[in-house]
DNA sequence: CGCGCTATTGATCATCTGCTCATTACTATT
DNA sequence: AATAGTAATGAGCAGATGATCAATAGCGCG
C-alpha cells in the first residue's frame, strides 16, 4: 500500500492533456465552479479542492484571482447579481392590477429565482460571515421592495393606520422560509410552492381587509 | 520591532498563574466559551483562537475532547439541549383554553428561547452543515409541536380540510424570521417581538375564521 | 508542612492551506 | 511547419491547524 506516489499536489487527471482557454471562458468556469462548490461546502472549502472539481490545479486559480477572498467576491458578485429585477417597483405599484395579482406575480417569480440551492446557501453563508453584500441586499430589498408593499396595502386597507413594515416581513418571511427549510436544512418542502405561496398572500390580504379584486 | 519572543504557542497570559479547576468545571467552562465562539466565527472557528480567549492553552482542550469534531459535538448538545420543553405538546392541546392563548403562550415563550445570538448562529451553521442533530431537531419539532397545532386548528376552524402542514409551517417561518433576520444576518429587527409574534398569530386565526375566544 | 495526584502547560509533529514562480506546452498566426 | 505568445502546470514555501506527550506546578490530604 505504497501510495508515496512523489509530489502531492497533482492537480488535475495527469492523463488529460492540458486544456487551453480563452482567459474569460475559463474565469467564467472557474466562478461557476467555485459558486457550486462554496455553496455546498461553505466558504472556507480550500482551493484544492476546487480545483480537483474543476479539473485544473490549484495553481491556476491564482492566476485568475489574486486571492482567495477575491475569488469569493466574484462568487458574491455573481450570485447576488441580477436576483432583484429593476422593473418590480414599478409592477409592484402599478394600481391598474389588483394587489393579489401584484403579489402573486412577484413573489412567484421571485421564488423561482430564490429558491435555488446555490443562492440560498451562499446568501447564507455570506449573511453568517457578515457580508458587506448581504447587508446591502436586505437592505435594498426593504426599501426597493417591501416599503412600496406597505404603501400598497395601507392604500387598500380600511385600518391603515395600523400596518407595519413588520407586517412585511412577517409576509415575506413566512414564504422565504419555504427555501430556508428545503435548501439550508434540507428537509421535505413543497416542490412547487406556487400554492403555499399563494395561501401566505391571500392571509395577509384577509387580515387587512382587502378583497382579491382590490 | 523584534516580536520574536520564542515559542509561538503562547497559550494563556504568561503573567497569569495557572489556575486548577476541577474537570467538570472546567468542561463546562469550555463548552460555554466554546458555544460563544463558534457562534461568532462559524464552526471553522481554530482551536487556538478558542483556547486563547478561554484564558488556556490549546492543547488543554485535547485533555476534555479527543477531538475537535468531539467538541463540537458537545457544543451542539448544549445549544439544542433543552430547546423544546416538554410541556409544550400537551399545553398547546390543551382545549380548555383558547387557541390564540395557547399560540400566544408558546411563542412568546419559544421566541424568548430561541431569539438568542449563540442559539440561532450555532443552528444554522450546524444546518448548513448538514448536522444529524438539526434534521431530528426540526423532525421532532414537526411532529411534536406543529403537527398538534394543525389538529388543533382544524378542530375549530370551518374549513378544516383545507388547513396543511403548510400552512403551520409559514405561521412558524414568518415568526422565526424575526430571529434570522436580526441574529443571522444582523438586521434591525423589533427589541420586543411579542407584538409581531400577536399579529402573526391574529393573522393566521383570523384566515382560518377562529375568533379569539375560540 | 510536605507529599502525591493530576490539571495544565510548552514544545513539537504531520498535515493542510493560501499563494508564488519558473517551466512547460497548447494554439493562433504566418 | 515553425514560431511566438501565453494559458496552464508542478514544485515548493511559509504559516496555520489539529493533535500528541513528556514535563511542570497547583491543590487537597495526611
Amino acid at each position: 500500500m505504497d501510495l508515496k506516489d512523489g509530489p502531492r499536489d497533482p492537480g488535475a487527471n495527469p492523463g488529460v492533456p492540458r486544456r487551453r482557454l480563452p482567459p474569460k471562458e475559463r474565469r467564467e468556469q472557474i466562478v461557476e465552479g467555485a459558486v457550486a462548490f462554496f455553496a455546498e461546502v461553505g466558504l472556507d472549502g480550500n482551493t484544492r479542492e476546487l480545483a480537483q472539481r474543476l479539473g485544473v490545479t490549484q495553481s491556476l486559480l491564482f492566476n485568475y484571482f489574486d486571492t482567495k477572498e477575491a475569488l469569493i467576491e466574484a462568487v458574491y458578485a455573481r450570485v447576488y447579481l441580477d436576483r432583484l429585477s429593476p422593473d418590480w417597483p414599478d409592477r409592484l405599484t402599478d394600481r391598474t392590477i389588483p394587489l393579489r395579482q401584484r403579489l402573486l406575480d412577484f413573489y412567484t417569480e421571485y421564488s423561482s429565482l430564490i429558491f435555488e440551492r446555490h443562492w440560498m446557501r451562499i446568501f447564507m453563508f455570506s449573511g453568517l460571515a457578515g457580508a458587506a453584500l448581504n447587508h446591502r441586499y436586505l437592505e435594498h430589498l426593504g426599501e426597493v421592495i417591501l416599503r412600496p408593499l406597505l404603501a400598497e396595502t395601507k392604500a387598500l386597507s380600511s385600518d391603515a393606520a395600523d400596518i407595519t413594515m413588520e407586517d412585511i416581513w412577517n409576509l415575506h418571511g413566512g414564504i422565504v422560509y419555504i427555501g430556508i427549510r428545503q435548501h439550508i436544512y434540507r428537509m421535505p418542502a413543497p416542490e412547487n410552492p406556487e400554492e403555499a405561496i399563494t395561501r401566505a398572500i391571500d392571509k395577509y390580504l384577509t387580515f387587512f381587509q382587502i378583497g382579491s379584486d382590490a
